[in-house]
RNA sequence: CGCGGGGUGGAGCAGUCGGUAGCUCGUCGGGCUCAUAACCCGAAGGUCAUAGGUUCAAGUCCUAUCCCCGCAACCA
């Protein structure tokens, strides 16, 4: 029989930083529900890719002295990296650069062109000529100028080519109103509906003042706009140009899974592009929610990215990935924190599963020589255990269908929990010393190794290292990557004889000191530590050596305006003199710096922050609300360390 | 009136079509000893932000108000 085919998508992630603990929440949801359709029998295609044009890429790479393409390959190959470490199963990686997208996106803005969607006209904008950059009403500072370095702008007209939205905006709120599944979860539904409601402007899809993208076929000296180059991307991998059989099995896409802030790219731009193109749209786009660290946004300003890869070594990537799908409601926000993460493996994957998979591996060795005895007969409590193992696996399955992770790993839990409290209620430490019990026993033992079967199979959408490892150390003779669902919807897949192995800890308790965080902090806080990240891991002098900190004066302070917590301060070095944007705003008022001689990272990479080039960081201790900077009555120029 | 999300036991959250308010962690008490100081049972703890309304019945629907957060500034 043909299996059915189910494409899935992620957005392509854009290469302007390394990525971040959000990225890896997207592409772990969409990992996990491709690794369940595989296990249920589909043929599933699962895309992840990189989203390499635009401006400012092109920026980025003039800012590093090196060439756009030179500096993509460097920032993608370490998202590569991550999603190998992540146990990512994407079957296609696409990047936007390669030739087999570029030729995708040149034929499809050929085919609209030629069909008369695509025309050209002048794009009118705000222009700042000191800048080189476009603005649009709204973006412009309080006296009407440029919201970067507040000169006058200059209204200009470029040449551009637009796509025909507006003759699409009926069709595609038509659509999205027939199909109530299309746009989930319903409040982003509603959100787009609304926006569409409000009419929709022809798009601009080309540009002119920057040359890093896919050229307009006829006429080379636009490139073709991010969105409209990015979105094609769902295309180029499954054979829309090459490969027709291929093409017709994996499209129309059964899920896009995107950041809810990017829904309306996807739920209504593509859909146009796709109606123009006369193709079928998505079946679905699943907007999903956002992490929050500790109660916070996460933003580089605020220093409090989470690195990925730095959870991954310190905790194991199923940890990471179990944690992020069980504790955050798919489409809602969710709280990421390092104690409710090491709650979790402790308490989940240490205390629940680990142990059970230990203690039952245990009372095997010990009572029956390591190995199971064939069952015979039931008792009541038996056929309890069976009965909940089967509905776990119906519900289960109920609820990955629906795209409910978190409340599908919940019932597994639950069944955890089950075969816990089974061994509570049969005591085998208790039949093990009665010989007339034997039987008892070797049913008790049997139907705790198939509940643990079944229980890796449950989990390996979402910890496929983990699950391989219970099948391993059960002693489970198929290979765990052919396994299916169907071999788990009926009790008793277990040898009846099987030979079990050793136990070994799955994952093993994480000790945390308490009681002392208040004390520990007080010695020297700012610095390094509000990378959020690896709060604990040990430097070396020669790591310490590479922050150069200086003593400087604040000759001036402005607030950044339309900003709350931004002054833009201008320090003297001592040999020189820089501008550096701090978010102190709230602490301080400008005129009580000036004249102030703080500590400052000089040797930081600079960052723009709302438009201004910050060229260092000035030291602040933090506690609770209360913020005080670093000040140190030393000569300006003074080196700290 | 710019757009959006949210306010549910100490913490983090769930709550579908209105019909006895649930889960995890934490706390307290008990049980068990195969096990990773684990597991199992029980208990305490909630005016579901506030005020009005619809209804036989409201955490859930309607109206108003208060508070928190995000976006608006190419971050998933």
């Amino acid at each position: 029989m043909e299996k059915k085919p189910f494409y899935i998508t992620t957005p392509i992630y854009y290469p302007s930083a390394k990525l971040h603990i959000g990225h890896a929440y997207c592409t772990t949801i969409a990992d996990a529900i491709a690794r369940f359709k595989r296990l249920a029998g589909y043929d599933v295609f699962f895309l992840t890719g990189s989203d390499e044009h635009g401006q400012k890429i092109q920026q980025t790479a003039e800012g590093a002295g090196v060439t756009p393409i030179q500096y993509v390959d460097k920032i993608v190959a370490g998202f590569r990296n991550l999603w190998k470490e992540l146990h990512i199963s994407h079957d296609d990686f696409i990047r936007t650069t390669e030739e087999r997208h570029q030729r995708v996106v040149q034929e499809i803005f050929r085919r609209i062109y030629e069909k008369g969607d695509i025309y050209k006209g002048s794009y009118k904008g705000l222009y700042c000529t000191p800048c080189e950059s476009y603005w649009t009403e709204h973006q412009l500072d309080e006296n009407g100028c440029c919201p970067d370095c507040h000169r006058p702008v200059q209204e200009v007209s470029e040449e551009a080519y637009f796509f025909k939205m507006s003759k699409y905006a009926d069709k595609v709120l038509a659509y999205i109103e027939e199909n109530p599944e299309f746009i989930q979860p319903v409040s982003r539904r509603n959100e787009m509906i609304n926006f569409i409601k409000q009419g929709l402007e022809d798009l601009c899809i080309s540009r002119t003042s920057f040359d890093w993208g896919i050229p307009v076929p006829t006429d080379p000296k636009h490139v073709i706009y991010v969105w409209f180059d990015a979105l094609s991307n769902y295309l180029t991998p499954i054979g829309f140009l090459d490969d027709e059989a291929k093409f017709g099995k994996y499209w129309p896409a059964d899920v896009h899974l995107v950041g809810k802030e990017i829904v309306r790219f996807h739920s209504i731009i593509w859909p146009c592009i796709l109606m123009a193109l006369d193709l079928p749209l998505p079946k679905k786009v699943y907007g999903h929610g956002w992490l929050i660290v500790d109660g916070d946004k996460m933003s580089k300003s605020k220093g409090n990215v989470v690195d990925p890869l730095a959870l991954i070594e310190e905790f194991s990537a199923d940890a990471i990935r179990y944690f992020l799908l069980r504790e955050i409601n798919l489409g809602q926000d969710g709280n990421f924190s390092r104690d409710a993460l090491i709650t979790r493996i402790n308490s989940d994957l240490a205390n629940d599963l680990g142990n059970l998979l230990h203690r039952t591996l245990n009372m095997i060795g010990k009572f029956q020589g390591g190995s199971l005895l064939p069952p015979a007969g039931e008792s009541a409590v038996d056929a309890s255990l069976k009965a909940d193992a089967m509905d776990t696996v119906k519900a289960y399955e109920e609820e990955m269908e629906a795209m409910q992770l978190s409340s599908a790993i919940k019932k597994v839990w639950a069944f955890v929990s089950r075969a816990n409290k089974y061994i509570d209620e049969t005591a085998p430490w208790v039949l093990a010393k009665d010989p007339g019990k034997k039987q008892e026993l070797a049913n008790t033992m049997y139907h705790l190794a198939e509940s643990l079967r079944i229980i890796s199979v449950l989990i390996s959408p979402y910890m496929p290292v983990t699950a391989e490892r219970i099948w391993k150390q059960l002693g489970l003779s198929e290979d765990f990557s052919k396994v299916q669902l169907s071999d788990i919807r009926e009790w008793g897949g277990t040898p009846g004889d099987l030979k079990v192995g050793l136990p070994e800890q799955l994952f093993p308790r994480i000790e945390v000191e308490k009681d002392e965080a208040a004390p520990v902090k007080q010695e020297k806080p700012a610095k390094k530590e509000k990378q959020g990240k690896a709060e604990h891991e040990e430097i070396t002098i020669e790591d310490f050596s590479k922050i150069h900190l200086r003593v400087v004066r604040v000759l001036a302070a402005e607030p950044v305006p339309k900003t709350e917590k931004l002054l833009k301060l201008t320090v003297d070095l001592g040999d020189e003199q820089r501008e550096i944007v701090s978010g102190i705003a709230q602490h301080y008022a400008p005129e009580d710096l000036v004249g102030k001689n703080v500590v400052m990272v000089i040797n930081l990479k600079p960052a723009k922050i709302r438009g201004i080039v910050s060229h260092g960081m000035v030291l602040a201790a933090s506690h609770g609300d209360g913020m005080k900077l670093l000040s140190v009555d030393m000569p300006v120029g003074s080196r700290v360390r």
